[in-house]
DNA sequence: CGGTACGCTACATAAAATGTAGTAACGGAG
DNA sequence: CTCCGTTACTACATTTTATGTAGCGTACCG
């Protein structure tokens, strides 16, 4: 694990530990941006996340428990790892990057 | 440099290529969500990034290329980098994001 | 009891990032 | 011309992070 998200604690590359920072450095670890995207539909469980990724079970593992702990999903017994309302926010902010996303393709 | 990006082909974790993948790679690798947000404003130089983001030069000069190769920021004599046309749409998509990270940080 | 799936962990190896120092090119001042 | 500052960028040894593989402990199904 790399470090908790507390808010008004610094984070790597920012002392002030402004909400901002604290999201792009959290947002910029290796994969996170992967497991939110893959929760987008539905539940996923720890394995099955572990096999869409490709990641290793020690990073997913480290990734999922720093996710959990800024609240963005939540562990579920009967479903498997999902997004919380607050993730499902910070998704919807994301989702028009899929489209943008083939445009930039296309340009390259 | 980890990896240039280039349109259909597998990148960490899919072996698609698709668009939202070689994406989700780029923008998951460490400082770069980080230094097109530093972008967002105004042109800055290489060592005013690294400054601003407290990373080392190695990472920074690695990072400004992967991006160039992105055609996501490039680099202007007079001014520094700063971002594309395609940067800039990139940047309106995560906008939203600074509102939304206050109100995160509340609720951790 | 055997087999399966679950979240999760240990640990040795490999990859990526850091910190420090330095290069080479340019321009201006003395 | 030499000295000085600024520019982008690089070399390289050290530290941090991620990978790959194997396995644990629990629960359920048969």
């Amino acid at each position: 694990m790399v470090k908790p998200i507390v808010p008004g604690r610094p984070v790597r590359g920012s002392k002030t530990g402004r909400p901002i920072m604290l999201l792009l450095d959290l947002l910029g670890r290796r994969w996170v941006l992967r497991l939110i995207w893959e929760l987008r539909e539905e539940p996923r469980r720890f394995r099955a996340l572990q096999a869409a990724t490709g990641a290793s079970p020690t990073i997913v593992n480290s990734r999922l428990a720093e996710l959990r702990a800024a609240k963005l999903i939540e562990l579920d017994e009967a479903s498997g790892y999902r997004l919380t309302a607050l993730g499902s926010e910070l998704l919807d902010l994301f989702l028009p990057l899929h489209v943008w996303s083939e445009k930039w393709a296309r340009r390259l």
